[in-house]
DNA sequence: TTATAAAATGACCGGGTGGTCATTTAAATA
DNA sequence: TATTTAAATGACCACCCGGTCATTTTATAA
């Protein structure tokens, strides 16, 4: 018995498929889970609402969907960039992750709006569950890199690996979410190549508070 | 002419202010702005509906006021941490600071959840404003508080200030939001005393990834 | 072409929403 | 106490919600 079924939504033609996921997508980065209207989504993709709940059986597994297929997009796309930054040294290597989730965000701006939305809002099905999983998983991948940075001797052998992923994941975190805060302020024009910004943080970051070395 | 005058709330007694308070703040803890509800809200104050409305004009203006109160609470909280522990060293006092921020987080639990809430959830009148205010505030008191470290020599004169504070702002906040979580996660019983935890942070922000000194 | 099965449809349901206002109750004034 | 003023009330409004299902349209099989 699996009760996200979705055999009736799978055997649509891809195009339809894209339409009813596009529109949902856009309703649910507005407006979160419980203000998303079904019947907002069902007219914006052309569908009577009656279809929408043959294919999915809820409201809430038609977000499970989404938010799914979301997710995966994103967890492969950051691993791919980890895996062929591989050569570089850590904090060039730090630098090109960091890029590469503003170029996430660029490119899938609704996405984005979805997950920053979710982090916090506690609206959404199993909520506080997924809050956890998107941070347990994001410091995973950081904890790797980390070790990775250790093992070349780039990184201080001293280092408590948990607590530096749990600081590199905020810091990450906070510069994507300024990025995409400002991405949606019309008032704001944001400098899309603002690499100085990013190296600052990263130096600070290498060399500490205290800037002994 | 002023919106959100609310000079009918203020010449209730204040008891009965509280109770409407109290009341207000549960509802929006629990539910964000949009889905809160208003019936709720004068049914668990005891009132009638009429009389709400007669207080405040609107929904939004019941919460810009319940807003506005709790924001006036934290910053006069946090400013009285950060003068009393005017004598200390840069990264003592960084702590102190922190777990000021778990102590309100326990004795305030539900309005550390309207402002998590808040953060991300962009369902709230001037939704997006209000992040960024927040934002600016928390940045600015820390720039404050690092420019006295620089002074004091306790910390690098070649760190950029505004890059610095943005970090520890990320971090301060991922710190408290992981407490918050925990705290209302009931699988999940958490030390209140992890100092442990907290030293570590700071150490590594102290010297850095790098390690040098 | 006709019979059968599958997919799409939208009117309809019970329920909750923020907000209003005529009416009742209480307080203040004379 | 009688009269005026202000506060409290809750039934009511128009609207929107997620979800259902009898009916119609389309695709498949005979």
């Amino acid at each position: 018995m699996n009760l996200t079924n979705t055999k009736k939504f799978d055997h649509l033609p891809d195009e339809k498929q894209q339409i009813i996921i596009d529109a949902s997508v856009a309703e649910f980065a507005d407006n979160g889970f419980k203000n998303a209207s079904v019947n907002k989504i069902v007219n914006n993709a052309g569908i009577a609402k009656g279809s929408l709940f043959n294919y999915f059986k809820s409201k809430s597994l038609l977000f499970e969907y989404v938010y799914t297929l979301a997710l995966k997009e994103v967890k492969a796309y950051l691993a791919r960039v980890r895996d062929e930054s591989n050569q570089d040294e850590f904090f060039t290597r730090l630098s090109k992750i960091i890029h590469a989730g503003i170029n996430f965000i660029d490119k899938h701006p609704l996405l984005a709006k979805i997950y920053f939305r979710l982090l916090n809002s506690d609206d959404s099905p199993r909520g506080k569950k997924i809050i956890k999983e998107l941070h347990t998983e994001a410091v995973d991948y950081l904890k790797q890199f980390i070790m990775e940075g250790i093992e070349r001797k780039e990184l201080s052998d001293k280092l408590n690996i948990s607590t530096t992923a749990f600081m590199l994941e905020a810091i990450l975190n906070r510069i994507l979410q300024t990025y995409y805060l400002d991405l949606f302020d019309p008032e704001s024009d944001i400098d899309k190549e603002n690499k100085e910004w990013i190296n600052s943080i990263v130096g600070v970051l290498k060399n500490g508070l205290s800037g002994k070395p």
